[in-house]
DNA sequence: ATAAACAGGTTCCATTTTGGAACTTTACCA
DNA sequence: TGGTAAAGTTCCAAAATGGAACCTGTTTAT
């Protein structure tokens, strides 16, 4: 089954999935909800590439959770705002956040973790 | 950069999705919590091919969040079930959920849909 | 006894999606 | 005149995916 035939599913975590059911998505809309909005923002901290970052932010536009607005007007810039839609997405994130928390504590730094297992 | 290179990230978030942040991996575990629990349960409500099913459930299992048991030794097979830490994932896909009920309604059928906007 | 059926996978290959780096455009700065 | 910056786009090789076929051990039907 193609990932796109899953948007008119009759599951409602399949449709959502549809949206951010990918890896740099998600990482994406939690840099929102930490205060970034720009194309090179989210290139550094996510980590993705820039060609990712392009695609993901025009889905996340394209589906009204994030609106892509002008900030400056004589160098043509842009900027990414959540969108209601897209603040209401903040629980998720947030119960993804504490599982991980709870679950999968970062082991020391590499040089301090001698024995790997 | 590389998806595995996020595992060790300094976010909760990041550390999570290294798990379960792909499409079908999620799909699998809002099964789990329907009650499915077999193989061929899985390919046939996800919708995935059963190359990505195994390959999700074996990541599962690793982590922790599924245990495979053997439910018959005769014709040996096998179950996934959720483990603890698997089951306090259930946050995650409830706000997964309703927020897709919400904002992502399904339309009614294609041919009682005169326009499309 | 033979054949088909079933669960749970694995293998193969063509198509897609990624990762990574380079390149483009428009404008400001020195 | 040259350099920097933001926001993308383009290109290609490598990796992941979709789809279908195949494999293994056991049971059931003929």
């Amino acid at each position: 089954m193609k990932w796109s035939e899953l948007d008119e599913n009759w599951c409602p975590v399949a449709r959502t999935l549809t949206l951010v059911g990918d890896r740099w998505t998600l990482l994406i809309l939690r840099d929102c909800f930490l205060g970034c909005s720009k194309f090179e923002e989210f290139a550094a901290n996510t980590g993705a590439t820039r060609h990712i970052i392009s695609s993901r932010l025009k889905r996340l536009v394209d589906a009204g959770i994030l609106e892509r607005k002008a900030y400056s007007q004589r160098p043509k810039r842009h900027e990414y705002l959540l969108t209601e839609k897209g603040k209401e997405f903040a629980p998720a994130l947030i119960t993804l956040r504490d599982w991980g928390k709870k679950h999968l504590p970062v082991r020391r730094s590499a040089t301090a973790s001698a024995a790997k297992e």
